[in-house]
DNA sequence: AACGTTTAAGCAATCGCTTTCAAGTAAATA
DNA sequence: TATTTACTTGAAAGCGATTGCTTAAACGTT
């Protein structure tokens, strides 16, 4: 039968007549084993098939080189891809990571976080889902002293790294877009206001729309949960004004694919009628007709950042935790759905 | 300052004065203990904000309560639901599981197994990579003893766990379906080969060719890599040929998306010139125009399934791996793109 | 020849928790 | 009263790897 019983430095001392510590000592080159003793070591451990107990280390050393991940979910390209990047950035440093999704639930985002502190990682990043308001359980990843990063959803007060995007400027640049392909009552479905996020994007509206001199209509500017389905019922909402907008921006592509439903059903032009521009540059947003105009979030540089942010702490845990932003300028991805010149 | 000592056992044992075994025991509700006793404890572990350090009972106990998950990508519906069901089952049982990705590379699959033998998973659950064809790594993984479970790609000749869905018999539906349509010369085009999976979706559709008397034409037959832009291509292909067909199935639905762009940048009526049907029944198949018939592989059924069957193995350790497939019935979800009575 | 320095490796204590076995106490039985 | 029996708890031995402290030998230096 195959040998399921694993083999430890112990196996591999004996073999040697050595001891475990020299063993441990040789596995991890240490200089005050001979180059000799190391190379044996090295090539009894490979015979043997030697794999060395995470657990064990870890619990000795006091470091389960685990990082948890926390996003709302996996199924979106942003943040699969912000994964993608964190992992790739801490894997070369020997770190694995552990992802877990809140479903834009706040409870599920509690039990996460449960969950990786018992896991003993050694640090967790994190995006919050939507529910997200009270920030008692990040104040406690905090006070266990590991590092937390928060990226996207999560620029906060609570005084630790924070990676984003440029939410403002981005609406500034969306609605100068929109007014240089001539719209001139330009309407925005938003996210909830109590999001931070969220709310920079709807005040960069405001304030764009100041700066082209065009009239904010309250009528105009609707909270959303950004989910398909409310983006379709926000749009009907839009469209049942008397005094229709020309342009919609939309602060989620999700919702902003709702809102392209919504249109195309009631047989309205994309853009000519009406102009669409989402949020997000999900993949979806160039497949669908007409393709959506949207902002590209810097994915992979977020994720990289995150994990070197990551290792920043961690290898300096002498130097406080402080509020430390860290704002990408964001990029806006011109389509089909905003480019009235075109058609 | 915060108190960044964590409080073990010890620290509980000293202060009611009783011995680190006998809070062990309290904590795991232990028949042995008194109620009182297990009243005080849980009082205390409390008071003292007490958590348990994972590593240390799972070094101690031999198991680490991790359950590593390998995919070709998250960032697939399907995949990223089988994960959430996955999840969801196992963390009821006091699991968490490790989600690693392979981005269809082999060789980030071995890392990745290498990875979670490292992190002593009790369990491997994993849909291979496209790429994937030798088994030695996964051999590894059974010659450790630990449970293997494959699911969607991944029916093999390993004599482990296998759940995926009814490939064979979901070709068949689709023809079946597109004869009724009153298609004449479906074409398809298909994964590679290679792969137990695609390759019984091409066994499928021979039969079910046959069985309805259309003749097979090799010309109409194709293998791809099934990404969205080789759909484009493989549909192009079709369309240069003397003898178009009147209906087209991808094997994959981001293919498929690529062969709708083909075909309506050619202007051709899906589905009355040509019909159009995907697999996967990913989102954006209801999302784009015409929306995308397509075949829908019960993702939440297959994670269930998947971790039900890992807690199976890892319950009863005394039972030998077999090979113990679990195939699941596909459904078929008609949409417009091979609806062509509704226009 | 005497003593300090390098170099190479071992010893033993931990990390925090679990588990077996024995022991102590109280209650029950003979 | 003596002996079981049941019930609680404690002591101690690890799980496997790491690490500070020693030791022992080899090497140099006056």
């Amino acid at each position: 039968m195959i040998n399921k019983k694993k083999t430890t430095i112990k196996d591999i001392a004996s073999v040697l007549n050595i001891s475990p510590a020299a063993v441990s000592k040789a596995l991890h080159d240490d200089s005050r084993i001979s180059t000799k003793t190391k190379e044996a070591v090295k090539k009894v451990a490979k015979e043997l098939n030697y794999q060395p107990n995470h657990l064990a280390s870890a619990l000795r050393r006091g470091k389960s080189n685990l990082v948890g991940v926390i996003v709302p979910r996996t199924n979106s390209n942003f943040f699969s891809s912000v994964i993608q990047n964190i992992e790739e950035v801490l894997n070369k440093e020997g770190y694995n990571i552990i992802i877990t999704q809140s479903n834009e639930s706040y409870k599920k985002e509690c039990s996460n976080i449960d969950t990786l502190l018992f896991t003993q990682v050694d640090g967790i990043i994190a995006s919050m889902a939507n529910e997200t308001i009270s920030l008692d359980y990040y104040e406690k990843v905090k006070s266990k002293g590991i590092p937390l990063i928060l990226f996207d959803r999560g620029e906060n007060d609570l005084n630790v790294d924070y990676i984003g995007i440029n939410d403002y400027e981005s609406s500034q640049m969306i609605v100068e877009h929109l007014v240089e392909q001539g719209c001139k009552r330009i309407a925005h479905i938003g996210g909830y206001r109590r999001t931070r996020i969220f709310n920079n994007r709807i005040k960069g509206y405001v304030d764009a729309l100041k700066k082209y001199d065009l009239p904010l209509d309250e009528s105009l500017l609707i909270e959303s949960s950004l989910t398909l389905e409310d983006g379709r019922d926000k749009m009907m909402q839009l469209l049942n004004l008397k005094n229709r907008p020309d342009a919609v921006y939309v602060a989620g592509d999700y919702a902003a694919l709702g809102a392209l439903q919504i249109l195309n059903e009631n047989n309205i032009n994309i853009p000519n009628d009406i102009a669409l521009i989402g949020f997000g540059n999900e993949p979806f947003t160039a497949m669908v007709t007409p393709t959506i105009t949207s902002i590209s979030q810097h994915s992979t540089e977020i994720g990289k950042l995150a994990a070197l942010t990551f290792l920043e702490r961690v290898n300096n845990p002498e130097i406080k935790q402080t509020l430390n932003k860290k704002i990408l300028d964001a990029e806006l991805i011109v389509r089909d759905s905003s480019n009235v010149k075109k058609l």
